[in-house]
DNA sequence: ATTATTCTCACTATTTATGGGTATTTACTT
DNA sequence: AAGTAAATACCCATAAATAGTGAGAATAAT
């Protein structure tokens, strides 16, 4: 039996989606909230299997409320429900160890499947979630093709990105900081960036640390 | 008929998928080579729909293949062919828009069927292998919660790594330059970086951006 | 009500980075 | 042989960042 516990911030989603679970014989509702901070109240005093979870909430959204549960240390499998499909978002998800995430216009069986799933602390992402977040990590290279950069100059980014000052860079590289000096120069402009900031924030979306 | 051209340093292994290849009707290997200059010089006079690349080759590796092509405008669908399962590695293929990855070890049908889904267009990733880009994903975070920032802090994080400086960052949010130094030199200590640059490093391996 | 944290501001001093030049040597191309 | 790109080096000047120290005011927590 998966005890599953509801959040969203409409009581119409809660009621259908209850609606849906009760039909399947291995898996009860054993709560709702509709807010967030309820959702945390109630996690504290009742044993869940499956949190569904609502991204879209005004307040503490769904993400915050992944973010509360590992900083009271709660551990429970969580499936997120959302209705945009951004990359950017899916991405943070990931990175929070969420177990799961579909959108809300799935159907009754995968909604069920994805639970089941879930409560096995198997991970599921619907397929259009991770089609579009390889279609973000796609975007971003490119550039570094564009931007016509010498092989010295790439050597000198990785260094810079990796902290190290003009001084300890000249060391390294046998040359005078001069030099360094003139590479940065030309990084700067080749990358058409104001500071170290865009220089270190070029080598990260271009894969150069 | 799809026209595939295998690319590997070893030709055993060239020999070895060949024969697996030719037991299927609607593949036909058109051409092999050992190295990835050759390979590119034959898909310039060959017409090749997928291009099944080893990665680990000496001199050029099949990454740098994949640059080059792209350089050269020429367009085929890679299937990549991996013995190791790295995350870092995985993000870095997926960023240069290779359609498909499948580790060494997969067995005849997994191959054939990669083959056909490539050559279509559409994405392939083993699962092994969409398993460890999502385990990546997940280890940069909780840092973020482990150093103790501050809102203020976090947001003057942001603004930095967006190339603002001191003074335009005190400006932006109608405090003192001397205020935003205090920021930058507690965020330098509780980060425990050294500089701007570990400073974006952070931003970036947090989501801060 | 008291403590603790956070945010705020200031001063000095030093180090680093940036922006503007110019110039030489090497290696590769035509 | 001449031209070009890359790597090297130097100068001057200014802007910006870092380091150290101290301290008042607002807010949140207990």
């Amino acid at each position: 039996m998966i005890r599953v516990l509801i959040v969203d911030d409409h009581q119409v989603v809660i009621d259908g989606i209850s609606s849906i679970l009760e039909d399947d014989a291995s898996i009860k509702v054993v709560d709702s909230a509709l807010t967030g901070a309820d959702a945390l109240r109630k996690l504290e005093f009742c044993a869940v299997d499956v949190l569904l979870l609502d991204i879209n909430m005004p307040e503490m959204d769904g993400i915050e409320v992944v973010r509360q549960l590992h900083k009271k240390g709660i551990k429970v499998n969580v499936l997120i429900l959302t209705m945009h499909n951004n990359a950017q978002f899916t991405k943070q998800l990931i990175e929070l160890g969420v177990q799961g995430c579909i959108l809300k216009n799935s159907g009754k069986k995968e909604l069920i499947f994805a639970i089941n799933e879930v409560s096995q602390g198997r991970r599921i992402y619907s397929e259009d979630v991770t089609e579009s977040l390889f279609d973000s990590l796609e975007k971003t290279q490119n550039a570094v093709d564009q931007v016509q950069l010498t092989k010295r100059e790439v050597e000198i980014i990785k260094l810079i990105a990796s902290e190290l000052n003009t001084n300890e860079i000249a060391e390294q590289l046998f040359i005078s900081s001069h030099t360094v000096d003139t590479h940065r120069k030309n990084i700067l402009s080749k990358l058409g960036v104001k500071n170290l900031a865009g220089l270190v924030k070029f080598a990260y979306e271009n894969q150069l640390v």
